[in-house]
DNA sequence: GTAGGGTTAG
């Protein structure tokens, strides 16, 4: 075809031109490689007769997304326009092949070709120039147009708010909506359209109830797409009364407008309506659900956790042949991770999956990870990585590093962050991911990396907000954590309930009833109070600033209480110890059959129990395990070993340890081997540290925290401090105040002062500023009275007064040092400096004394 | 042209 038509010019001139370029394009040949053709270029444009043709192959390639042919075709013909007449109507495509190319300079050239040529009289160039400029988001030029242009009619107007609507300048749209109406002129049913999804998008509830209305006037009503539209816009505002209401009010309903009510629902969390809406729609009986309604379905299923029903929409997936759209086969998976169920998303993921995109598997390691199943979360993120060709995004990432801070490795966490920055991902700009990452860092307890992260978001919300503070929170630096709560009131983001959820905390941390007080009046003033988290979380604070009475009221003045709230009261008393009152608001929770105790309020009891002095408690705490069949969780079983030790039943603990079997986790191990170390059994503990190997298990901080107290219980120095250097240098973990108090406390007792000495200044056990170093220090302190030891006791004094001037407390330790080598003197003025401080100049530091 | 899968803090 090609060919002939450039051999054969003469033939083409006599055939339907446009017709025969058309087909020309549609055969796939190279448009620009006919416009060089030296025989047939040349001779078109000598012809006059062949413009209209021209004209319509620069519309044609256009249309046929053949823009950078347009472009060239144009600008060979403008440079030899004096012998060629441009049609007006071909420049509105040229303009659209200019924004689709992202050429915004070429459009603008060319405008200023079309004033040139006097062509903005033609209306169709207007609205292409528009078209264009709103492509490019350049919203004032296309105001300049409107503003420029003499007389102003419908379809320009009409042209303005669907272009701004459609390329999602909202307010712009509904702007031109008005002036349609202010200019006595009638909006276009897409105008009308566009006008609805703007309110909706903008949330305008007032705008979207005027349209409501304007719709029904003007009979706009007949038509399904606005019925739909509507019913999409109150679902948009939470307005579901409305959207009923609009839904009822159309006269013909599609499935669109069935779907868009089922989703609404699901999306509100009104499981039984969306079901509701199904059944109506079914008894309809002309319509067929499509896979829209079961992603609807199924998405309720997963809000509500009804595994059944999630089951069953399922199974009706698998007979329509609609669970080959992966799309619904993912909504599937990510429904079965929601009702804890991650084997049935496994399942469904593995088999029932033809194609799995990018999100399918974010949706199971978000299902894992949510669930607590952080090793597989990680393990499937290295099969993502392995097995397909996807690149993992932020939402891959702010998935995966929940599991990783769960499973508490802070070299996955930052493998996982050095493979952000590589591929591009990690500058601040997401702050979904670098929320996400601050969190993690800071729950493996790497506080100044989290902080570091922190100050490189560009805008946190409040979410990163409560992260931050969280951290400092849970990696006990109260006071921090209020500094940037603080810091975050003078931001321009609010609190919400979850950041007072944390200052409580944070007050709780603090012990200081005060401040919890004015906590209290916080959430009261924000109307944080009736959250049920708040309330929880304010019983919890009262408690542990000491306040049991406020706790009480609070607890029996809450209107809706739930597993939680009692869980919260029970663990509050045994915080302070009170073991009588533990018992007695169990049996009061028993007694209301309502709340059913779980594993956590087992082992409140269980630790209650454990304290009772007569012994026989954590026998009688089994066997409330054992009735309530909670005797089956790795957690209740731990703390029911720990009691047993705790009271010197070493063996009952043993016996459960050894039939644990497959429960037996890390904790298990922890519990057995501190619980070793409290009866004296040094040796065994150690011996268990071997075996814990031997399993597979990595000791971890706690391990050795419990193998070290073992050790020093039993006087075994250089077992000890074996597993001190074990610690250090083969697990590579900072040894925190715990360890270090054990070791100091074993060498001193040895009389090997001089070593401990050594240990902590080679560990540089003072260095960071967030670590214990003080109490270190103190340690040491304390045993080089114990060993009479001047030398370095003052060494241990002086790095001390260095380190935290404002703390006192060393005073006393000095001064007990001197005593007790008989330096009674030094031993009195350090005391007298002590009490000067403490009664007379309470805020001055010692430096200035 | 409308409805439509996964994302953090407690």
């Amino acid at each position: 075809m090609r060919q002939f038509l450039c051999s054969s010019p003469r033939i083409a001139s006599h055939c339907g031109l446009h017709l025969i370029f058309h087909r020309l394009l549609s055969s796939a040949a190279s448009p620009s490689s006919l416009c060089r053709s030296p025989l047939l270029f040349p001779s078109l444009l000598e012809k006059r007769s062949f413009t209209f043709s021209l004209n319509s192959l620069i519309e044609v390639l256009a249309q046929c997304h053949k823009f950078l042919q347009s472009l060239f075709l144009f600008r060979k013909i403008s440079t030899i326009r004096t012998s060629f007449e441009l049609d007006p109507l071909v420049f509105p495509s040229l303009l659209s092949s200019c924004a689709c190319l992202c050429h915004l300079n070429i459009g603008k050239s060319t405008h200023g070709f079309l004033i040139k040529c006097g062509f903005m009289t033609w209306d169709s160039v207007n609205i292409g120039l528009i078209e264009m400029y709103v492509k490019f988001g350049e919203r004032g030029d296309a105001y300049q147009l409107f503003e420029e242009m003499p007389i102003k009619n419908e379809r320009f107007c009409n042209s303005l708010v669907c272009d701004f609507g459609f390329n999602g300048f909202f307010e712009e749209s509904l702007v031109f909506f008005d002036v349609i109406l202010a200019l006595g002129f009638f909006p276009y049913l897409k105008s009308v359209y566009f006008a609805v999804l703007a309110c909706g998008e903008l949330r305008r509830l007032d705008k979207g109830i005027w349209l409501y209305n304007f719709v029904i006037r003007n009979g706009f009503d007949a038509h399904v797409l606005i019925g739909n539209s509507l019913i999409s816009m109150y679902i948009k505002m939470d307005r579901l009364d409305f959207a009923c209401c609009a839904f009822n009010s159309m006269k013909d309903k599609d499935i669109v407008s069935w779907n868009s009510l089922i989703t609404g629902f699901a999306q509100n969390g009104n499981w039984a309506e969306a079901f509701k809406t199904f059944l109506s729609m079914k008894e309809v009986g002309n319509l067929i659900p499509n896979r829209v309604t079961f992603l609807g379905l199924v998405l309720a299923c997963g809000r509500a956790g009804d595994l059944d029903q999630g089951k069953s929409i399922h199974g009706h997936s698998i007979v329509t042949g609609l669970l080959s759209d992966f799309r619904l086969g993912t909504a599937i998976v990510d429904m079965y991770a929601k009702c804890n169920s991650t084997q049935c998303a496994q399942t469904v993921f593995q088999e029932g999956m033809f194609k799995k995109s990018l999100v399918s598997w974010n949706s199971l390691i978000s299902g894992y990870s949510q669930n607590g199943h952080y090793w597989e979360a990680a393990q499937l993120f290295k099969n993502m990585i392995t097995e397909s060709n996807l690149k993992p995004d932020s939402v891959t990432f702010a998935n995966v590093l929940p599991a990783y801070s769960g499973l508490e490795s802070i070299e996955l966490i930052k493998s996982s962050h050095a493979l952000m920055v590589k591929i591009g991902l990690e500058k601040g700009k997401d702050v979904v991911l670098s929320t996400a990452v601050v969190d993690a860092y800071g729950k493996c307890l790497d506080v100044a990396a989290a902080k570091l992260l922190f100050t490189c978001i560009e805008k946190p919300n409040a979410a990163t907000w409560n992260a931050m503070i969280a951290v400092y929170c849970l990696n006990h630096y109260p006071e921090l954590g209020m500094l940037v709560f603080l810091e975050m009131l003078q931001s321009k983001v609010s609190p919400d309930a979850v950041t007072v959820i944390i200052l409580l905390q944070l007050c709780g941390e603090l012990g200081s009833l005060k401040q919890g007080n004015m906590a209290h009046c916080y959430s009261l003033s924000k109307g944080f109070s009736s959250h049920h988290t708040v309330q929880n979380t304010m019983i919890d604070m009262y408690m542990r600033c000491g306040s049991v009475e406020n706790s009480e009221n609070l607890f029996r003045l809450m209107p809706v209480k739930s597993v939680i709230t009692w869980n919260t009261m029970l663990s509050g008393y045994v915080k302070i110890g009170s073991c009588f009152r533990t018992m007695k608001v169990f049996s009061q929770m028993l007694s209301e059959s309502e709340y059913s105790p779980d594993s956590v309020t087992l082992i409140s009891l269980i630790q209650a129990a454990g304290a009772v002095v007569s012994g026989h408690g954590p026998s009688i705490a089994h066997s409330f395990a054992v009735k309530l069949g909670l005797d089956a969780e790795a957690l209740v079983i731990n703390s029911l070993m720990d009691a047993y030790a705790k009271n010197g039943m070493i063996e009952n603990a043993r016996s459960l340890f050894m039939h644990m079997g497959q429960m037996r986790d890390q904790c298990s191990w922890n519990v057995m081997i501190a619980g070793y170390g409290i009866n004296g059994q040094g040796v065994k503990a150690c011996e268990l540290v071997k075996q814990m190997e031997e399993n597979g298990y990595k000791p971890d901080s706690i391990t050795f925290t419990s193998v070290l107290f073992s050790c020093c219980h039993s006087g075994l120095i250089e077992e000890g401090h074996e597993y001190f250097h074990m610690m250090l240098d083969k697990y590579n973990i900072k040894p925190g105040l715990q360890h270090w108090t054990c070791i100091i406390d074993m060498l001193g007792h040895a009389g090997r002062l001089e070593e401990a000495h050594r240990l902590v200044v080679s560990q540089n056990a003072g260095g960071d500023a967030l670590s214990d170093s003080d109490a270190i220090w103190g340690a040491l302190l304390d045993a080089s009275r114990m060993n009479m030891n001047l030398e370095v006791g003052e060494l241990a004094g002086n790095t001390l007064s260095k380190l935290a001037p404002e703390n006192c407390g060393y005073h006393i330790l000095l001064s007990n040092l001197y005593a007790s080598c008989y330096r009674w003197d030094e031993a009195t003025k350090v005391r007298r400096v002590f009490e000067d401080r403490l009664t007379k100049k309470p805020g001055i530091s010692l430096v200035q004394i």
